[in-house]
DNA sequence: TATTGTTATACTCTATAACTATA
DNA sequence: TATAGTTATAGAGTATAACAATA
């Protein structure tokens, strides 16, 4: 279709490169798939987080998801006063906060993770379920961080 | 080691959750791979695609990259003022900059690839030469913006 | 002393809208 | 009218330092 043909040059061979392109990718569609909930990819993951390990503490969560003390706060905030979260003061250490989802934290988990579904399979329709599978096996061998 | 076990829950099989994940591992020692060069993943992106495609001009050059337009300018001139990148007018059409990279340009390119060869090599230890590969040529497949 | 949560702050990245000059 | 570059601006994401309460 057109005259030049433009490369990518070095960036090709990197998977670095890839990772950051395919993440983006998936990032964008993820925000049309969640639309209206007034979700986003952090929030997600806090919530699936805390309905996977009830009682955790928000530091915890956030070691989990790479997230950084001060930035917790809001986040947490931000889930409480929409009535997603529930924190709770614990006898057994006053310093922190026991996190659990609400009824309708769940809820709106559950509608997230629904639609999350479906972008997901839209994303990776031109992947058999085999190499759905090789792909996240790999994903995770490269992870680091509390993988 | 720890007395109970946490998990990501639904996040698990998720491949955006990885991705997001794996990328942001990579994002994070690209960094300190690049440290002192004053370097960012963005730039580094724009002097290869400048390098692979002479004369290109900025607006293309953000297409490729998903880059706003908006957004280009500010990152073009921090390249053009430490002297990494070159603007020059066109007569063919005199809206738009043909960009090329200087000599310092060059060099400053080829050295973040030298070291950005070593991150790749350290995060991608734990994977065979074909695993690699394999993963490279997955990542492509689920890319699309002007992939 | 170390840890949990917090505040304040700053920089990068991303996104939109509106302007200009050229085509 | 469409496009290339620009300006201004606002919202997220991410980073550091310093503080209070508790362990």
């Amino acid at each position: 279709m057109s005259r030049k043909t433009i490369s990518f040059g070095s960036l090709s061979p990197l998977v670095g490169f890839h990772l950051r392109r395919a993440s983006g990718e998936f990032a964008l569609d993820f925000r049309s798939a969640v639309e209206g909930t007034g979700m986003r990819q952090v929030l997600v993951g806090i919530l699936a987080v805390v309905e996977a390990n009830p009682g955790i503490n928000q530091g915890a969560v956030g070691k989990m998801l790479g997230i950084k003390r001060a930035n917790m706060v809001s986040l947490i905030n931000e889930l409480v006063e929409r009535g997603a979260l529930e924190r709770t003061m614990t006898p057994r250490d006053r310093r922190s906060f026991s996190l659990e989802l609400t009824v309708s934290g769940k809820a709106l988990l559950a509608e997230c993770m629904t639609r999350i579904a479906v972008h997901e399979k839209k994303l990776l329709a031109g992947l058999s379920d085999l190499e759905q599978q090789l792909l996240l096996n790999l994903l995770s061998r490269i992870e680091s961080p509390a993988g």
